[in-house]
DNA sequence: TTGTATGCGTTATCAT
DNA sequence: ATGATAACGCATACAA
């Protein structure tokens, strides 16, 4: 069956196109006995504008685009709920696409979107993404960005963050305070924003405790998941003293469980570890696990909220307009003094 | 800085916008000397064609959309990325909606979407939606429909599931065979296609076994996740022979978990448990989790390969079309005979 | 209060 | 080989 259009209402009712138009839009200029017709015949014939159509001629799609790595991933699922929340209730949709952790991806993704899909876009860039230059077609365009977690920092736009220096800080001195002396740390990307600052965060705990920063404690999880679990058993066999761990994801904290139980080390006996994490079950991890948890969701919710400022009310995001929420760390017997 | 469109490089290039039209999709009665000036200053300017425009004229949006309870949920978002995956294959977008398990969500969803904003659709529909007659707009309007895992058995399209009823008996005759004579079973809901086989093949099993069938053994979750540890709760306290629980979705397993630890039953010395799980770290759980794992990436990718048939060959899909997938048993302490 | 005409960007058809 | 024109569905400016 054709879709129902404006044209269809209008034949059925003697209406010119136009007279349909405006009364579904409520104007002012349209009798109240027309309108009551035109919204009759329009519910019983299931009529739903034809929302491309609008948007060629206005240019808003009621559409933002929200560009991931992934989201097999606790923390992505989560501020995809909290965009998608807000979304709802500015009755936008939700255009999602995954880069898989490749810059490649993520600039033809971009690329296309640019292309009149979507009316903003929320990005957390790839682990090896570089140089922003692909993110000036949304610039050219007029389509307002905002970042979240994982950011360019050398872009003049809003940015959704936590305060990962602190939390990298705040984890390195737990485990130093739990009796560490030999700290690991395990990051995705040395060059991506949250790994630097992470690290920085390790560096300068660390240094407060008048502990030499060595690179060699410095391990780089690679895209291919599965291949974390022996690196770090590589480097838990090359440097015994190790006891302690700050993984920088979730996923290379539970590789480091596993690592520790293939080589027979007790958690948190023999190493401690803790990581970021959204998982809501580290408490029922064996041993329970001590996390940093970003607020994920109120995240997404708080990006979400300036993109749709940036959308509707027209106005240009600034750095300034950057948001920085705090994560939290609970202690778990993953990392109790013994 | 406006879009750039066909008519912006057809006057650059002293060209009619046909003509550029037609150099673009590389058509057979443009010189070839044209094509190639046509498409070098397209690339220069980041030409790309509004979607919208061509979707008015033809009616083929390159979208589909993906109607899920949530999106915050192993399974789904697996899911989720084996969809997306097929789409960009086949050069498509993905627009997602989330029910939060609510029908009357997923009906306007359906209407909205069904106004010409997807070229299909995949569904997994929420615990408590009843009636199907909401997805009539979309038959109306000739937009295919895949349902994958959770689906409306009464309607004419193809499916993509599990074997639940076979892994509800399997996952009952596990508990049993490991020595449980009084197993509860977790389900979400008895209305819900999964909830309904999941549940009889554990009654089917207990029938097997010469045990009878208690309602009281049958716990239905709430939709507010934190209230159904103290359900659990409840009925460990009212019914203390209980020795096995089966539950029917992660979420339910981890209540479990965390029931018997606020009444100080152990696992699996007291209770033991098995439940149906995406998740990757059930070996590191304390104790280990014994699961009954859905591929659902593959039903990801299933669901969106036959949504694609529909789309682009024109098939109608019906329903045996449908495929079922194999769900697998890994079985750890959490259900270890003693 | 309603109707007519126009244009958004694209592509198909029919000229030239 | 290229150009002119019409149409998709909608919303606006203008005419009646």
């Amino acid at each position: 069956m054709p879709p129902v259009s404006l044209k269809v209402l209008a034949r059925e009712l003697n209406l010119s196109v136009s007279a349909v138009s405006r009364a579904l839009n409520d104007r002012s200029d349209i009798a109240q006995h027309t309108k009551d017709r035109v919204r009759a015949l329009a519910s019983k014939l299931n009529y739903e504008p034809n929302p491309y159509a609008s948007s060629l001629r206005g240019t808003k799609t009621k559409t933002i685009g929200i560009i991931i790595p992934a989201v097999h991933n606790h923390f992505f699922s989560l501020a995809i709920n909290g965009i998608e929340e807000v979304a709802r209730e500015n009755d936008f949709h939700v255009l999602i696409s995954l880069t898989h952790e490749e810059p490649e991806q993520e600039a033809s993704i971009i690329q296309v979107l640019a292309g009149g899909r979507v009316d903003g876009v929320l990005l957390s860039t790839a682990r090896n993404s570089q140089a922003s230059t692909h993110l000036n077609v949304l610039r050219d365009r007029g389509i307002p960005v905002v970042f979240f977690d994982r950011v360019y920092e050398d872009l003049p736009t809003a940015t959704v963050t936590t305060d990962d220096y602190a939390s990298g800080y705040q984890a390195t001195r737990h485990l130093l305070e739990a009796g560490c002396r030999t700290v690991a740390h395990l990051t995705i990307s040395d060059t991506l924003s949250i790994g630097k600052r992470r690290l920085q965060g390790y560096v300068a705990a660390l240094q407060d405790w008048g502990l030499a920063y060595e690179e060699e404690l410095v391990l780089q999880g690679h895209a291919n998941e599965a291949l974390n679990t022996p690196l770090i058993e590589a480097l838990l066999r090359k440097r015994p003293e190790i006891d302690g761990i700050f993984a920088s994801v979730e996923m290379l904290a539970m590789s480091s469980y596993e690592a520790c139980r293939n080589l027979g080390l007790s958690i948190p006996e023999d190493v401690k570890v803790i990581g970021f994490s959204n998982l809501e079950i580290a408490s029922l991890l064996n041993p329970p696990l001590t996390t940093i948890t970003q607020p994920a969701y109120a995240i997404g919710r708080e990006a979400a909220r300036l993109l749709f400022r940036a959308i509707q009310e027209n106005v240009h995001l600034l750095p300034a307009d950057s948001v920085e929420l705090k994560s939290e760390l609970s202690s778990r017997r993953s990392t109790a003094r013994l």
